[in-house]
DNA sequence: TCCGGATCTGACAACGTTGTCTAGGCTCTA
DNA sequence: TAGAGCCTAGACAACGTTGTCAGATCCGGA
């Protein structure tokens, strides 16, 4: 700090109370405003007069109120993330990809997890706009966003990312879930497979009824006839998953195959293929942390969430920088990585 | 919204310009004070101007402004999270856990990464200050956190997790990376190994030299000798990790059992042994997903990272809650979860 | 009819910062 | 040496909210 070894002789700060540009000033004894000039690097003051406010800036322990600053300024330089939960091993890198882009702009991300609750998804979305962050990108949970439109009409950046809104029109960032699906499964009518299983997320969200199409475009165009016993759609939780591929692996015409449609999804029911006393093949729609060493190998369908995150960080900033561009939708491919899983003989002829 | 269909026919809201609580006032007839009340919840109004009032805010589409309700009451209703990486998958549970604890506070999270660089996470936490969060959480990238100081003496709670804080004292939440370790290590040479390597993080990472510390504990408590080309601590990038392994299991008398001092260590260990020709015992630090399929199984010791993230959060509260309390240092207890790697005999004899 | 008290309401200042505007001192040139 | 022009510095208002306080209204009871 300052060579003189002066304890903060004066008014040392009570607890709890932050010195203010005003006691700065006070201290310097220069006039507030040059104090706001050299916490902000402003030019217009004299070297002299720098050092003055400077030593009091440290002297006190000084730093400049940010509520303040941004009720003054209107712009927050934050931007506001509603995930749908913040460990999940597909957002966390698409939570961190969007931080990178909003540091590179200078910006604080705030962000919270919906848990695929729709209120709750409304609640963080209203919150961060009272915080008035510049921005907002959202993962959504529900279907209808209207609740959103005064505040975009307010000026507040929206882009949705991995679904796209309900009922509102705004830029949208997707991964091809249709696309993705059609592939993976194809992969695996290619193999021979002929009885394939497709367990997904609940109906209502849109990537799990995008590659439920994407499973039956597949099939359709193999001329496979699609059993609907072979189909399930519902809640990821592990004990729903194993108790639907396990019902599907049993029985006189049991799958050869099965399609997942989540990572978690996949997680599961390579647990419970791990104890099938056949070969199941098995395609997961997105990539898991050490697949490649599993034996088999488990093929995915790769989502890029860290692209996904990228992308729709990049357009939000892209409005903010006041663009003035339609709402865009943006598809991103996915990428079948193939791990040998899907080459297993089916079980029958 | 309300029953008559009247879509916003006076001053409808600019772009760009959020109407205030005078506007709605205006709107209203009321007064300044009275929108603030209605708003607030407060009592003391009558039914009758509580309607006009709420009419009055949704055909404006009010939002309240927090910045200005921030810098008026003084608390911001906010915590700050630093930590290394917000997509790690050890960090992650812990970034959710504070999330739900923040939540149950009524709390917003403001998060961000510092990729192990002490400088970004001075500029994080400084910049979470100048928000006025009312409390911090980090996980040190660095090691003297004395510029804290001002910002906890101004009443800032703070809590370090994972890591200690340096020159500066601080609640601190641990996990016992030590006896960890020990534990791990000693589980391998119960297995009759007796040249067992060690690959964890840079020396600076107070984890890391906590876990090599326990391994070289169990490997003194076993009467072991400890060859220094068998200890190495670095970089956690694949390349060196993978090179280094490498190192190890070659020459005449190679290791015949590896521990790794965190998650990405040992998923890139993993895959390095999945290629060699003898079989290497392996036991990591932290828990991996989809561990127990690997074959042969990974022995772990975990870390609980949510109760990490748990416990943090709530000392964090409770200091906001004006419980005072000296700095206090919880340390959290590891767990073995053997999953049959130890088991392997050794290469020799 | 009047008064005490309760209830409802609004005027005003303050939170800490930044933008605008003006004053004063200095340098440079004619 | 006077005037123009530049540079530095500070006074003041404003951002949108909430706390304080005082005014207005209404009720019941004497």
């Amino acid at each position: 700090m300052s060579s003189s070894a002066q304890p903060a002789r004066s008014p040392s700060p009570r607890y709890g109370a932050r010195p203010t540009m005003k006691d700065v000033a006070a201290r310097a004894g220069v006039g507030l405003k040059t104090v706001s000039r050299v916490v902000n690097g402003e030019p217009g003051v004299t070297p002299d007069t720098e050092r003055r406010v400077q030593d009091a800036i440290t002297a006190l322990g000084f730093r400049r109120n940010d509520s303040a600053r941004i009720l003054r300024k209107g712009r927050t330089a934050s931007i506001g993330l509603v995930l749908e939960d913040l460990a999940d091993p597909f957002y966390a890198p698409l939570n961190r990809a969007v931080e990178e882009v909003a540091r590179a702009h200078g910006a604080l991300l705030i962000n919270g997890s919906s848990a695929e609750d729709p209120e709750r998804e409304r609640e963080l979305a209203l919150a961060f706009c009272a915080r008035r962050v510049d921005g907002l990108i959202i993962i959504p949970a529900g279907d209808d966003h209207r609740y959103l439109e005064p505040e975009i009409a307010a000026g507040i950046a929206t882009v949705f990312v991995d679904r796209p809104a309900g009922r509102t029109d705004a830029d949208v960032v997707l991964s091809d879930s249709f696309g993705g699906a059609r592939e993976g499964v194809a992969h695996l009518v290619a193999h021979g497979h002929r009885r394939i299983g497709f367990i997904g997320d609940r109906p209502r969200i849109h990537t799990a009824t995008e590659r439920l199409r994407g499973y039956r475009a597949a099939m359709a165009a193999a001329g496979l006839p699609v059993d609907e016993s072979w189909v399930s759609l519902g809640p990821t939780a592990p004990e729903r998953v194993r108790a639907e591929a396990e019902r599907m692996l049993a029985g006189p015409q049991p799958v050869t195959a099965l399609f997942t449609g989540n990572n978690r999804v996949t997680a599961t029911v390579v647990r419970v293929l791990a104890r099938s006393p056949r070969p199941v093949a098995l395609v997961g729609f997105d990539d898991l942390e050490l697949a490649d060493l599993l034996s088999p190998g488990v093929t995915v369908v790769a989502q890029d969430a860290a692209r996904l995150g990228r992308t729709a960080a990049e357009r939000l900033f892209r409005q903010l920088d006041g663009v003035a561009e339609p709402p865009q939708r943006v598809e991103l491919p996915t990428r079948l990585i193939v791990r040998g899983s899907g080459e297993l003989p089916p079980a029958e002829g």
